[in-house]
RNA sequence: GCCCAGAUAGCUCAGUCGGUAGAGCAGAGGACUGAAAAUCCUCGUGUCGGUGGUUCGAUUCCGCCUCUGGGCA
């Protein structure tokens, strides 16, 4: 008999972190963040962090769990995510994965296996160096020998996934294509409750740009000065994060701060517009609209709480 | 009041030696299996300001009008 799991996903600024607590509080639940930027310390304001008040006494996992400048990533997240998992059901609770990180969320899910290996970041510099003098196409070709099905999938100017497919290739000698078909047939091992929080479009890009005007009022640009001046460099992956890699032209006097807060805002749409790409394609999820007319938040928890006992039988 | 320069996609602009037009941005859709808030792909018909004229044909040339900059009074 399969365990229950509840995922709330849906794009930023959707109401993910409250719908989250409050869900918790009504089941008996722990929160496991699949978020790929509040796992940082000192990342606070940019990440939408919940504060300890809002969390209201609800556990909340792999938040603030790594320095910013420490390794992180989805195998890593995804073994962490079940020793929890593993340790709520323990206390008989339910786990409540929540997130905007789609790809984190589905390592969870369907249990892929990510094969046991070091990232070899010497071969993916000496890739990234061959890029750079012979250009896209030769990494393409380069992958083409080896793995036709993914030179065919993969655009040659997706460096990142050529390189990726490269590397695998020539640490484990099977084409990465190969492997992730394996994975793709996978069920989850779950009794899965999966909701996705949306709303009109329009309403979600106000809430964007109006959250990202609190953010600066709350002090997002300290929070971007102190990481710097901490000597966070902007090449680390966690200073790739939205708010972080646009303030930092600001601070560096390369743009004036009307033009950050533009780039900010726009940045962040893009991002929301591409988390709902990654949900939609998702079947087995609900779709919880926020704007709905007819329901207000409480109204909209409970509808929630009832479709997971609906799922789930012994709770 | 006069002179000059503009008026073209939601925005900024290019262009048509006269045969009804195209970039960037915005926006929309999609991909994603160890960087994922990253990375990448696809999608462009709009009274070419209005109105007369010349012309087989005008967004393009000419006249007038309206609006917006700038200059001179």
């Amino acid at each position: 008999m399969n365990k229950p799991l509840v995922v709330i996903g849906g794009p930023t600024a959707s109401g993910k972190t409250k719908v989250g607590i409050e869900l918790a509080q009504l089941i008996n639940g722990e929160i496991i963040s699949a978020d790929s930027m509040q796992v940082y310390r000192y990342m606070d304001i940019g990440t939408a962090k919940p504060t300890l008040k809002e969390m209201n006494g609800i556990p909340h996992h792999l938040i603030d769990e790594i320095d910013p400048d420490e390794e992180w990533n989805v195998t890593l997240f995804q073994k962490k995510a079940k020793q929890h998992i593993e340790q709520i059901y323990h206390k008989n609770k339910i786990p409540i994965l929540l997130g905007g990180t789609g790809f984190y969320i589905q390592s969870v899910i369907y249990d892929i296996d990510f094969t046991e290996m070091e990232v070899d970041f010497e071969y993916r510099n000496q890739l990234q160096h061959l890029q750079n003098q012979y250009g896209n196409d030769y990494l393409h070709k380069k992958l083409e020998k080896v793995d036709p099905i993914s030179a065919q999938k993969i655009h040659p100017n997706n460096i990142k996934r050529i390189i990726r497919a490269l590397e695998y290739y020539t640490q484990t000698g099977i084409p990465i294509s190969q492997h992730n078909e394996q994975q793709r047939q996978k069920n989850t091992p779950y009794q899965l409750s999966f909701f996705a929080l949306t709303m009109d479009r329009h309403r979600l890009y106000q809430r964007i740009n109006q959250r990202v005007e609190k953010m600066i009022n709350d002090g997002l640009i300290e929070e971007v000065q102190n990481l710097l001046t901490s000597g966070y460099s902007p090449e680390l992956v966690s200073m790739q994060g939205l708010g972080y890699k646009e303030l930092i032209p600001y601070i560096n006097g390369q743009q004036t701060l009307e033009e950050a807060i533009y780039t900010l805002k726009r940045d962040t749409r893009h991002f929301a517009k591409r988390q709902l790409t990654w949900f939609r394609r998702e079947k087995n999820l609900q779709w919880i609209y926020m704007d709905n007319p007819l329901l207000n938040f409480e109204e909209i928890i409970l509808k929630i709480k009832n479709c997971i006992e609906e799922n789930v039988i012994i709770i």
